[in-house]
DNA sequence: TATCTTTGACCAACCGTTCAGTCAAAAAAT
DNA sequence: ATTTTTTGACTGAACGGTTGGTCAAAGATA
């Protein structure tokens, strides 16, 4: 009884997705959520309005939908290509290494980071999405831990959370103050402090 | 001509202009710019919706009214306590008396924070806000860069960007974090690796 | 009366969301 | 192979509600 296939009907409705994802997260970034009306997204995935609706519940959904796609695999760029270097390099170098790459990620998805830090600033009516950065935060502050832990240094937990809240602090000054601000110098002396 | 002396219109301009300011940065704090409606503002301030207009030309005005009143005023609440002391005691303590100064404003003034951090990160439509962070920014950068040149520390500008960025940074992780983030043993930590 | 302040009804624009209806394509029936 | 039926992705007009902003009129003051 079925007229098309269930399958091709799921890969449909996958890329779809997607395809909305990506020029949510495109608007979204450059104008902020509230700014961003769903008629906009839907003109630039070209689709109509209503079919929004079809893939995600409402704004907030889409919303969602789009920092649980896109949130993991930032985190993931970098602890995954600290993973592949973790049997050639001394855990020292490897937060060196994975420091330089957390700045890279930063500079490439500014926009992405941009929306994610304005929007953990005002999640208090959101409860899901405010349960989306807890996690991710937690994420990376396990993965810095577990670093520093194997660097045999004590109080591990706690230098933890001062460099991963020292990581943010500089991508949120960067993002602020733009070009006017030193990101190279003050890799360079952040990283000098760290390994020495 | 005037059936109100100029001087007493002045004052009272003033007075509104502070009433107003006062409740929008309130509602503001609570439920974000976006979220709030003038209306809302106009109501809580109990005044009305058109009045609003004779003292702030738009929304966005008013926005840049409540952060230009308001955010020296933090600032220098804690500088203000610094330059108290300064006499009583050495450049180390002094930073470590004004790091916990730092906290406790944010503390209070938590909402604020929130509300400035969002909307720093999503000014890219709003030139002046734009300025008023910068500025603000710098504001804070210099001061505690002169801390630093006081005790004599080389390469004083470098470092206080990192000690800024972290001290924003830990700010926050603790207002995404929430109960779940242990301000206290942070900022103990921190400032145990600061003054030694 | 002359001047300034204050009001709140009003407006046009926009928003997120809904839904009746369309249509190409796939399945079933012939 | 041809026709008929069934599907569901898709459209876009429409809706109820809200918003920032305006303005003529009323109120207050001297």
């Amino acid at each position: 009884m079925a007229p098309r296939s269930k399958k091709d009907n799921e890969i449909i409705k996958q890329k779809r997705r997607e395809q909305i994802i990506r020029h949510a997260l495109e608007s979204f970034a450059k104008h902020g959520y509230h700014r961003t009306s769903i008629s906009e997204i839907a003109k630039a995935a070209g689709i109509s309005k209503g079919l929004m609706y079809n893939y995600f519940d409402s704004k907030e959904d889409l919303l969602i939908g789009v920092l649980e796609f896109v949130m993991p695999q930032a985190v993931d760029t970098i602890f995954n290509s600290i993973a592949k270097k973790a049997e050639t390099l001394t855990p020292r170098e490897l937060m060196a290494f994975g420091i330089e790459r957390f700045f890279e990620v930063m500079k490439d998805q500014a926009d992405l980071w941009k929306l994610s830090m304005s929007l953990a600033m005002q999640v208090s009516d959101m409860p899901k999405i405010h349960q989306t950065f807890v996690q991710m935060f937690d994420m990376t502050f396990r993965q810095i831990e577990q670093l520093l832990k194997a660097t045999g240094m004590p109080d591990a937990s706690l230098k933890a959370r001062l460099i991963t809240a020292q990581l943010d602090g500089i991508a949120l000054h960067y993002f602020v103050m733009g070009e006017n601000y030193d990101l190279e110098a003050v890799k360079k002396a952040f990283i000098q402090e760290l390994i020495s």
